[in-house]
DNA sequence: CAAGATGTATACGGCAGAGTCCACCTATGG
DNA sequence: CCATAGGTGGACTCTGCCGTATACATCTTG
């Protein structure tokens, strides 16, 4: 830039071959639609996070669509890969197929569940995996909720619930990966219990006093281990 | 007659005081916004939603940037209107104000948390409103989890959980009014219990092995684990 | 009724970003 | 060592949409 003559290259221009550079775009694009979305995002950013140049994005991909389908697509098929157990709801092993996806790759994992999601254009592929789950959530959870109206409440609250806890638990640095999942599963049965019951609730090893928990917090130190 | 291109007008041309005229604006935009956020939103759009022209959105707004903003802050406002209690955490009071809010105006509430919330340039009053709440979260969960990283990631997830779950409320058809701020908290208690315990867990409903087989991936074939 | 506020229709400037083209460079592998 | 696939850089068109301007119609109110 501040010499606009010709100059060596300083870097040697690394080379990939084309099945690699299009994983590497794919990848790249993924972590720069993970910060906006599709439409906010621009293909010169995405070049510039892949190290290349625009020009060569439509070497690989055909528009900016098929770029997020691709990069959608990747991620979808990575989900499928790690919960390909026929509908059969929340088992600990789904559980930890997602988030083993999500660990693997956090960016694509918000991409799919915090923009595609609401995405007009794109949402149709995400959703249907979101419905399907829903749908094996709720024949779990009808049998267990009388009210029908909450039994469905339930099994979209439920998996919703689930994946914000783990995007929050992304966030938060993955902490005791062992037993996340359990963690996980415990944030699920929840929802399902708050659909259940309308008795009084209180926070664990609290007393029975609805409000002002603040006011008498104990510090109770069980020491488990982590 | 001076012009004979132009028709008599079948409809009467509705006209508002500037206020309630700017009030409408807000509320169709709102409802525009909350499909495809910001960017994705044309002024074209939110025109044809309030049922005028674009031009008129400049009588009313500087420009687009602005009219967002006016949108948010009118959420924003109601939201701290029935939240304004001092910081105080998750008492059933403000989870009521925020399923009113929620119920008054959907999209709004969908807008504010699924769209702005990610949104670069808008994200930050949002967020600050949302950090509050995690840190009046973790006020209350910190003494109950000795884990300080658990205890982030409920006081992040917590919350999260719960507006997904108010989310879903709405989805389903606002069920069961009543008892729905009490089940919102139960589902941000399960988080806490989420992060509190390593336990086996299962439905209610099943009888629960205890405590010991915390890494064993255990599968019941009742076809109900969750 | 006159004035002013409100709304319509249309056209235009400008800009950002998608998508294309071309001339040229250079690792890399046979 | 040479052919080629993989890459650079810039200039270009085109489209969509923001934002502005102008001219005209019509409801409302003092």
């Amino acid at each position: 830039m501040t010499d606009p003559t010709v100059e060596p290259r300083d870097e040697p221009v690394r080379r990939m071959k084309r099945a690699d550079r299009r994983e590497q775009i794919i990848s790249a694009a993924t972590e720069a639609f993970a910060r906006s979305g599709f439409t906010a995002t621009s293909l010169d950013e995405i070049a510039e996070e892949a190290g290349i140049t625009r020009v060569v994005l439509y070497r690989h991909f055909d528009s900016k669509s098929d770029l997020y389908q691709s990069v959608l697509d990747k991620m979808c098929e990575r989900l499928e890969a790690h919960i390909d157990e026929p509908v059969e709801g929340f088992t600990d092993e789904s559980i930890d197929g997602l988030l083993r996806v999500a660990s693997d790759s956090p960016a694509g994992f918000r991409l799919l569940f915090q923009h595609a999601l609401r995405e007009t254009e794109f949402k149709e592929r995400i959703e249907k995996f979101r419905n399907d789950v829903s749908e094996a959530a709720y024949l779990q959870i009808a049998p267990l909720v009388p009210d029908d109206a909450l039994a469905r409440w339930a099994a979209q609250a439920a998996p919703a619930a689930a994946i914000e806890a783990t995007i929050a638990w992304l966030d938060a640095g993955q902490p005791d990966p062992a037993h996340v999942a359990a963690r996980i599963r415990k944030v699920a049965i929840g929802v399902v219990e708050a659909a259940l019951s309308t008795d009084d609730i209180s926070l664990p090893g609290q007393p029975t006093s609805r409000r002002d928990q603040r006011d008498e917090q104990q510090h109770q130190d069980s020491g488990q281990d982590m």
